[in-house]
DNA sequence: AATTACTTTATAATTATTCTAAAGTATGTG
DNA sequence: CACATACTTTAGAATAATTATAAAGTAATT
């Protein structure tokens, strides 16, 4: 019984696109991800547990998992890998770039990597994007 | 009781130089690993597979793992991930570019890509290294 | 209201990886 | 070259992230 107020039509617009129902708990999952000014990364496991602390009742893994899924396969949400075997998501999908720091993540805004030379995409191949990682360590 | 004859050196030297003990098993990883015309990826369990097809007395895993994180951490590999939650290893180590097309990586030449614009390091950091990652999708 | 379809949940299963402890092998010292 | 010490290997247990399962709940359709 989801009460379909215009504030939340974004956030369970997401959804519907996205092939889900908008139930209570995935509306509150697309609130969270999506309702802020700026975008930030993300993994499963941190989305989880900075929802249920707040939360009397705990919404479970597995909603959380199938949500993110669905949005990421929709392409409300960017999956990226660090060398940690764990998926981080992204909340900004437009094209852009990444410092990696030591397991920290910083966004780079695309025009801020421009291109010389790019190879050309293998025979029947087209080039569905370019990401940069920008590996960074201390300077001394 | 390893026999030390100068065709082992160079895979015993890179063991040597990332803190191991030239044992039989390291030595047969190391040369499965090195002793190639051309450079690949695997993941641990494909090394471990690949080599113990072949052989009565199976490499443990956890011998696997200890030695690819060893030859890792001296520079001799090369750490990356999709988005699997797995590690893959290069032996190529020198910079180079990927391209990733659903699941399956190709090199790409270090010279292929040069950029036009690149970001400053944050404050008290430096760049170690830049990686680009093409992502492919059939042309259709 | 009844039927069907989709969700949530707790829990089990799976996969990649790391840990552990016992048994094996090598190295160093005298 | 014997013995003590140190490092290795191994099988199997433990862990972490993720996916699968199946029962109970909720929503949508008739």
């Amino acid at each position: 019984m989801q009460k379909m107020n215009s504030k939340n039509k974004i956030f369970i617009d997401k959804l519907r696109s996205s092939g889900l129902r908008p139930t209570n708990q995935r509306v509150e999952i697309s609130k969270f991800l999506f309702n802020r000014k700026k975008t930030f990364h993300f993994t499963v496991e941190q989305l989880k547990n900075s929802m249920n602390l707040k939360r009397s009742k705990k919404i479970s893994t597995a909603t959380f998992y199938n949500t993110v899924h669905a949005l990421k396969s929709a392409g409300y949400l960017k999956e990226f890998s660090l060398e940690n075997n764990t998926s981080y998501y992204d909340t900004n999908v437009t094209s852009h770039h990444h410092f990696f720091d030591n397991g920290k993540v910083i966004d780079i805004k695309s025009d801020k990597i421009t291109f010389q030379k790019l190879p050309e995409a293998p025979k029947g191949k087209k080039i569905k994007n370019v990401e940069v990682v920008i590996r960074l360590e201390n300077n001394n």
